[in-house]
DNA sequence: CTTGACAGTGAACGATTGTTCACCATATAA
DNA sequence: TTATATGGTGAACAATCGTTCACTGTCAAG
């Protein structure tokens, strides 16, 4: 058997998990991943894991079992679009990266809200969009705020000078906003998705 | 005990569930999640996993193993800016999502890129933003894409008439470019993040 | 007072868990 | 040739798995 038919199998059967993950929601258990990678004994997937282990792809709990590693990141991360698009056969061993573990520091009180009005337009925050609000979060100045302010609710740039607070729109036909009675910030937008 | 003190177990315990399988990447066994709720009766824990899978918190495998159901999806979906915000108190039973399922068809041919250059910003796509590239899909013109075309990468609205195709930036200081000898499509851009 | 629905205890069940042992076949290196 | 590493089989182990049974209080509705 050569060293690259070795890599292929390997290569298979860490797909085969990751589709298994990605199926069932979990990951197998060490019969599971036997019959998974076509093999009889629990001692072969035993010395598998612990291949598999060492190159991160997966983690093994105190208790033995299973936990994702590499493999519950569905996105690879590659370079700059001026640097030139890698080759298919490059891009294996690559960095993943979760979506939702990048964006999301705290789940509890992150939340995801459609965009609608185009006061943020010039901000790259266009109508439709959702943007992802974290609750937990202090808004500083020049943080992009959901805010109730003077009865309504909308998205700003927030300014702060002193005591002096503003609302500033990305969008040259809207005005800025001076709270008159009350300003009551809901949280820090975090990020766009479109 | 009082039906608002039930309600108040449940939710701790389904947040206890949330934070085991956030910590530890899988879900609890039974045993330990009676550790977990304070429950000393696999039984109790038993009609506890029966209770959480009807209101779709969580699932049972063909093996009875639990696999997470919206604990999964660490945001929840609110409704527009304009429609106000609402209560902390109210948020709690609303839709959940994944970003990385919502956003990602296709995994294993997605990829994340980091922006640069300012040909797309009237699109809202910023230099340093990220997008996501999906290169399985074969793209339509309106589509953004990804492509090399005469030796360079770029990111570009496709425009296709006929036989003609056209890539048009996205920014009015910027030309148009008509392919001379090769265009090489890589990927469909799905998704903006920041 | 009675009834029925909950929420939980405790024990038992066969099945499956992860781990470890001894062993085998193949291929490469000395 | 002889080692030696590699990738695998097969059997055994205690521990844990999910499920099920009979039973106990507690509460609210009749």
């Amino acid at each position: 058997m050569s060293y690259i038919s070795q890599n292929e199998t390997l290569k298979a059967r860490i797909a085969e998990i990751a589709r298994f993950y990605r199926d069932r929601g979990r990951m197998p258990s060490f019969s599971e991943l036997g019959a998974l990678a076509g093999l009889k004994s629990k001692n072969a997937v035993y010395k598998l894991v612990s291949r598999l282990e060492t190159i991160k792809v997966l983690y093994r709990d105190h208790k033995g079992r299973l936990i994702p590693g590499s493999i519950a990141s569905p996105v690879k991360v590659l370079g700059m679009v001026e640097a030139g698009f890698p080759s298919p056969a490059e891009e294996e061993l690559l960095d993943t990266l979760s979506l939702d573990k990048y964006l999301i520091d705290n789940p509890a009180a992150t939340f995801l809200l459609k965009v609608s009005g185009e006061s943020m337009t010039e901000a790259g925050i266009m109508p439709g969009d959702m943007v992802l609000v974290d609750r937990s979060r202090t808004a500083q100045s020049g943080d992009i705020i959901i805010a109730e302010v003077d009865g309504a609710w909308t998205m700003k740039y927030l300014k702060k000078r002193g005591q002096a607070v503003t609302l500033m729109p990305a969008n040259s036909s809207f005005k800025p906003i001076i709270p008159k009675s009350e300003l009551k910030i809901a949280g820090v937008v975090t990020a766009v998705v479109r």
